[in-house]
DNA sequence: CTTTTGTATTCTGCATGCAGCATTTTCCGT
DNA sequence: ACGGAAAATGCTGCATGCAGAATACAAAAG
């Protein structure tokens, strides 16, 4: 039931080349998905047969989607025996934090010396949407505008590197924050901090800036801490 | 002649479980390596057949290998075109160098609170060992210590994902460094810098020690961009 | 001589087959 | 009934086969 239809391959309708994609890119992101969202929990292990039989793929595309994970740390290969689902620890996730924290600060100044102006009002306008989805109540799409908007000023640092270790410990971690379910207090805060961070981007205030974001995620990390 | 003798396979003669290492995760160290020391130039289209027969391997753990490869940003991926290394600018380089900064910078913080004396103590004794390579005029043991330091560093900051990242950024720039021979003058400088952070990590000074780790890839950037 | 179109070759992408290792099950000895 | 060895099963790892896309080449038209 979870066929190779299921598999959400790209089909833009737009112009320039068509996006010719291999099923083992698909399968990258369809496995990260899963991992993610829980549908693969740690320490399960890919089964090459079944799993590839179950998306409806051969084990040849998803061996390859599995070692890309594997480099991405998602997974962990044990020789002749497959590979698992890594299992994070509380260490694991405060040190991916520490290192985050200290990506977003740096990203945090770049921003302020670098951004054009239409680009942080772009960050403004996200923010904006962010509130009204917290006004509303909007958990989902409100987390979703939260992460767009720290990969944006990560953007703004224009640089690459920077952004694609950024990307991949979010998207490590995303895994992890979808158990950390903030109650009202902590996420009136958190929208508190965002608020400032967009204020600190607009005065190009580096230090500030810096300073809350290295502030929240402080206090995410605090969350997470007590979720396990 | 290249066979798959000329393959490292890691044949440890050690005590514990004997090693079974996968052809595909040697394949990644090999190729690593070819790239690395410019065996495999930038833009090369790495070519399924040729080189899985030059290695004398089979395309399937060669494929899953490059997938990886992928993953870790040495190679790029062009749907139904196969890989090419990959090329980096020179503002490419730039931004990896003012990561790897950061993160030094970090770690060093992070050293002088978590390192024991014994560790520290190894750190001098790499160190030592360096400057009597300085002395001796071996470029290529003083490079290779010198790295093996600034990982040491590192790893004394206990954080897994700092040290994974630290080292993934040191392997794409190890290419580049190869280029970046720096003449007598800038080589002093770089032992003294050396020398300092050492000095700094036995006194457990974290501003210094960041300070000086800062300035210290400063310095290699200064390097590099002349020499690109 | 340049451009274009049709063809041939090469290469990638995926599926499948087979051998070896790991694990489980079974059967025998105690 | 219990422990252990040996067979059996299942899975991974690697090689190979085949279809389709991309490229190179060649011939023909402008």
């Amino acid at each position: 039931m979870d066929e190779i239809s299921t598999l959400d391959r790209p089909t833009s309708g737009g112009p320039g080349p068509i996006r010719r994609t291999a099923l083992h890119d698909t399968l990258v992101n369809h496995l990260r998905d899963m991992i993610i969202e829980g549908n693969l929990e740690p320490g399960t292990r890919l089964h090459e047969g079944q799993l590839g039989e179950q998306l409806g793929v051969s084990r040849t595309p998803l061996r390859e989607a599995i070692k890309y994970l594997a480099s991405e740390g998602l997974v962990e290969l044990v020789p002749s025996r497959g590979a698992i689902v890594k299992r994070f620890s509380g260490k694991d996730v405060q040190d991916m934090l520490t290192v985050l924290r200290n990506l977003e600060e740096l990203a945090g100044k770049l921003a302020c010396q670098l951004a054009s102006e239409a680009e942080i009002a772009h960050v403004r306008a996200l923010h904006d949407e962010m509130i009204r989805c917290y006004r509303a109540a909007d958990r989902l799409q409100y987390y979703k505008l939260n992460q767009d908007i720290h990969t944006a000023i990560v953007r703004l640092a224009q640089n690459a590197t920077l952004a694609d270790i950024h990307q991949m410990l979010q998207t490590r971690l995303k895994r992890i924050r979808f158990i950390g379910h903030e109650g009202p207090e902590k996420w009136a805060a958190a929208v508190a901090e965002h608020e400032e961070m967009i204020s600190a981007l607009e005065a190009r205030d580096q230090a500030r800036l810096s300073d809350v974001l290295g502030r929240h995620l402080a206090n995410a990390w605090e969350r997470v801490r007590s979720a396990l």
